[in-house]
DNA sequence: TTTATATATGAATGGCTATTCATACATCAT
DNA sequence: ATGATGTATGAATAGCCATTCATATATAAA
């Protein structure tokens, strides 16, 4: 297990905004703007963050008409699964947490 | 599952030298310099982690003379065992993305 | 007490990167 | 064609945060 693909993994997958959309995708496939609907976050972005993760390989995307519908592939489930089950049932744990750097987050929270 | 506990979690987790130090840790308990040693961090680069991890409840620590032994807390343990499957399961297809994102991370691994 | 060793803490900063803005491209309807 | 809608792409930037440097604290040995 050497730098690049840890680095990469975590990137892709550690980023709140591309968690949450991969979240969503579990239930059900969404389009494009469904996925902005469900996540709140602007369409230029989310079409960023979908080709971070389809390039990583963690979605695919089948065209319809002009909609582009992504899926989550089906190899990533359990570990995304298994990561939220993880952080709800450590949330209180982990939300205690008070550590310096947490302040870094806790100004970007709104 | 809200965007604290979830920022927070990676925040922790998703950095590549804690990430590591865990994965050591997996291994055998350790005391800082030998964290130092297996990593080949600094030392109070790796004493800013051991914070960071100790507060968000990762990694418990008990005093052994002058050294400090920390050692990661069971309940993680499975969590971060099926994280590093998933990672060298999928080592090919993590490494083989190429995104634009992807330069930034080239920049930095050495 | 003095020195040495192990670890922790505080402050500063350089560079990564999510987001935004602007715009281009693709598809469909009229 | 022309307009409308859905999505992608490129560039710029603000600010998070890992690391480093300097120093403090704690424990042990002499």
């Amino acid at each position: 297990m050497e730098k690049l693909e840890v680095k990469t993994f975590f990137f892709a997958i550690g980023d709140y905004s591309r968690f949450s959309i991969l979240a969503k995708l579990l239930e059900k496939d969404l389009n494009v703007g469904e996925i902005v609907k469900a996540t709140s976050l602007e369409q230029s972005n989310v079409s960023h963050h979908m080709s971070c993760l389809m390039n990583c390989g963690f979605v695919s995307v089948k065209k319809d008409g002009k909609a582009r519908i992504y899926s989550i592939n089906s190899e990533i489930r359990p570990m995304i699964n298994s990561m939220i089950r993880h952080i709800e049932k450590y949330r209180n744990d982990i939300i205690s947490c008070d550590i310096a750097d947490r302040s870094y987050i806790s100004k970007v929270i709104k």
